[in-house]
DNA sequence: TCGCTTGCTGAGTAAATGCTCACAAAACGG
DNA sequence: CCGTTTTGTGAGCATTTACTCAGCAAGCGA
């Protein structure tokens, strides 16, 4: 019942030393003799168990700054959940810093009895997130990928997002077999005529709660670095007032999907603006403000996690 | 809604450099920098927010050794549910080993959507567990308390636990207001005949799952150490056949209750052996065995959240 | 007001940590 | 079977952390 390696160790021993050191307050040394192993053995594998993820740390108190600026937020823009956690200083990355809150927030779904359908996008926001889920069972509930599983370079690095979840939840999921982005608008077409997808597409329009990422059209855009559009469709759209992407959908300042670029040639399913069900963006940093801004104005993400920085400056642009 | 201090900050500021120095990975002096404050107030910060547990730290992997000895535990005690955490070495106390992944345990029922009657009894392990459960709605549930609430010198150091845990999640409290021992089973009875303490005693046997501590009843007996009973009471038990107790109430090496001693005189409610609903001990340590055996033999408890060092000698004593 | 206690602060320092490096064992490829 | 690459190990050392201690300010009783 309990594992295939017969008995001795693997990073059982990383796991056993993270608990020792950040539960059990010992010191390397200590877990050095204790485990039977060098000084400095103890202190990779005390670093390996944070590496690994095997040690998850969330803060369990409520600072006051970041729900005064939770509480503006939603009074703002009328959302129906929003995190806001504390910035993690100028050089860092936000996804380090929403990962662990936006994890609780999709554990909040998991956890619940009924079957739901749980629509996710991709980028490293949504890779941190599930990183930071606690493993648990949730088969009750479907995992639906709202972006295609295809990559222009046939590299599949940023699709596992909803398989890895899948695996750590033991719940079954439904990758979408499109492009992200299509050569030609027919031969997307082509694609979304068949009848698996149109399957994975209507399980997906029907989920009841959503979690993507937000990505920024300025020059460093993801899309871009990932190498779904080209430098010169990039100048296009942006050139067409493009601000922000949810799911490689392109939007304007206002929140209003564009019909120029790549935009006619996105495989995978749109986020409707003003659903009534929950649809959460996971997205910090300075460069997203303008993109995050449009996705709230127009209702195309109704729920946030972010970081205190960002929401302030969400809030600062009347 | 949010505070009422008005906007300046108390351990506001733990919680942040917590943040800062666990999820972070940022130094003490780049904290200090942060938050503006000298290093050492920073490293103060830190620790506070250990201290408070403002920071929870949770083990994400499941070690293989500890597993095994779950599923051995779980067959030969027949139990429901069965936790084993690894050890913090030699001289650390087991409540500090056991108590998240007692929380934990505890949650699963908190989160639960229909309304459960949690019964819970009092001591180091109950308070630990409760420090370490992450704050939360969830006020469908009702806690009672299975031990008297009045001391024989009147502090009410212990038994803060139900009211902290009800504090904590928003549920509705139900106190036993009677004493933990009563000087003669006549007004032992006495309490027992009123009219809102047969309330509370019903609630309490009817209870949807119970947690409680197991004591030992060597000479360190927990009893003993927080003045319940006396050296001399002790030794009269022990001369019985006394090797635990569970919520007050001592029982043998079969885990029966026996008739002497304080037993007669005890307030609140004795758990029933080989009850259907889960019965859910919280005990580690060397000394401890014994009873702990003895309640597991006679299905006073029906799950175990145990350390490994505990659950070796559980195990090796045929 | 004065002296006392209490609690916090920062400086200095001992301890603990994590990083780099050179080397060895194991895995890999020919 | 041998050379090459990869992976892991221990030692030394720079950095970071935690502890002790003396001083200082605020609160308190007289």
């Amino acid at each position: 019942m309990s594992r295939n390696e017969p008995e001795p160790t693997l990073n059982d021993d990383a796991a056993r030393a993270g608990w020792l050191y950040y539960v059990g307050g010992l010191t390397q040394d200590q877990i050095a003799t204790e485990i039977g192993v060098s000084r400095q053995r103890a202190q990779r594998l005390v670093s390996r168990a944070m590496a690994e993820g095997l040690i998850h740390v969330r803060l369990n108190h409520p600072i006051g700054a970041c729900l005064d600026l939770e509480a503006e937020l939603t009074a703002r823009f009328g959302l129906m959940r929003c995190r806001v956690v504390p910035g993690l200083g100028p050089g860092s990355d936000g996804v380090r810093a929403t990962a662990p809150a936006a994890a609780a927030e999709l554990e909040r779904f998991l956890r619940m009895p009924e079957p739901l359908v749980i629509a996710l996008g991709t980028g490293r926001a949504m890779r941190g997130m599930v990183d930071a889920v606690t493993p648990m069972d949730a088969d009750q509930h479907r995992l639906v990928s709202l972006i295609g599983n295809i990559a222009p370079d046939g590299s599949a690095s940023f699709f596992d997002v909803v398989m890895r979840i899948a695996d750590k939840v033991r719940a079954p999921h439904y990758p979408m077999p499109v492009p992200v982005i299509s050569p030609t608008p027919a031969e997307n077409a082509a694609f979304h005529a068949l009848g698996p997808v149109k399957k994975v597409v209507d399980l997906a329009r029907a989920a009841d709660v959503i979690f993507v990422g937000v990505g920024q059209m300025s020059n460093d855009a993801p899309l871009l670095k990932d190498g779904f559009v080209t430098r010169l469709e990039l100048d296009e759209m942006q050139e067409a007032g493009a601000v922000g992407e949810v799911a490689g959908w392109v939007f304007d300042s206002r929140g209003i999907y564009l019909d120029v670029g790549t935009n006619i040639r996105t495989g995978g399913v749109r986020v409707a603006p003003g659903l009534d069900r929950p649809s959460i963006g996971i997205a910090a940093g300075a460069s997203k403000v303008p993109a995050i801004a449009g996705a709230l104005r127009a209702r195309i993400i109704n729920g946030l996690v972010t970081d205190e920085p960002t929401a302030r400056a969400l809030l600062n642009r009347l």
